[in-house]
DNA sequence: TTCTAATTGCAAATGGTTTGCATTGCTTGT
DNA sequence: ACAAGCAATGCAAACCATTTGCAATTAGAA
């Protein structure tokens, strides 16, 4: 996704396009992988607050620049939403290999409920084929 | 299930079947619905501390008799394990109306990716029916 | 019943996240 | 280019969920 694209949203919400916010969308970009508020901040060190990377990771989420991943870890990771789209992953718990899922089951799920459904997770936790033996 | 199961469980492990650990499982059981640690302790106050409560409900993890339902709250919500099937969730942000989903993908995610599958999280949060208007 | 290790309660510590506030810095109008 | 006004930042303190240390209690085996 171009910078440019961003920049689109933001100026649309009527929110500035700061040096903070370039960072972290940046770093995002660049890791292709989900980042957990730490991660960010130590790939923007010196450059953006602690303080500031959570605002700005918040402000992203409202935006739909940015959706939050849950691995039970016990702290959210954060990764940038593509064309669309969006992934899901399986993470090895011995080796931090992080795999996609080409399945998505939102439609299924509102046809099944009735629900309008806003926002949903679905992560996986599990040995690698080499981390299992 | 019954308490008897679960009496088992602790003593195969070699835990004791104290008096908190009976609380907590007699609220898992009444609610049965994933319930936060606050929940638990609130239906428990005065009867367990809240740091029994979370020591309890992380031993029962690690004995398999609970598991983690993650709805991206800022906090764990809990549920008792049943006869080996488990159940995901769609939550109505509005209402806080839960209900189940009857679909699990954890074989077709473990033939797809080749990893083992140690656990996973899948819920949905949107609209309900009503709530959608 | 007695004994001992496991468990509890309480309070303090920890770690992730949010907030208050003074300062900085875009941005728009002049 | 300049000033005014408002948004956003940095820093430190606050917050909230969760964990931990330790002395007192208790389950349950002998």
């Amino acid at each position: 996704m171009l910078m440019s694209h961003y920049i689109d949203i933001m100026k649309k919400a009527g929110v500035k396009f700061t040096r903070p916010r370039k960072l972290v969308l940046d770093a995002l970009q660049a890791a292709k992988q989900p980042l957990s508020i730490k991660e960010i901040h130590k790939r923007v060190r010196n450059k953006a607050d602690l303080a500031s990377v959570y605002r700005t990771v918040n402000l992203f989420q409202d935006l739909g620049i940015v959706r939050e991943v849950q691995f039970g870890e016990g702290y959210q990771r954060y990764e940038l939403i593509g064309e669309g789209q969006h992934h899901h992953y399986v993470l090895c718990i011995e080796c931090g290999k992080l795999e996609d899922i080409d399945i998505c089951l939102l439609d299924r799920v509102e046809k099944m409920t009735n629900f309008k459904i806003l926002s949903h997770s679905m992560e996986f936790q599990g040995l690698c084929h080499s981390c299992a033996g």
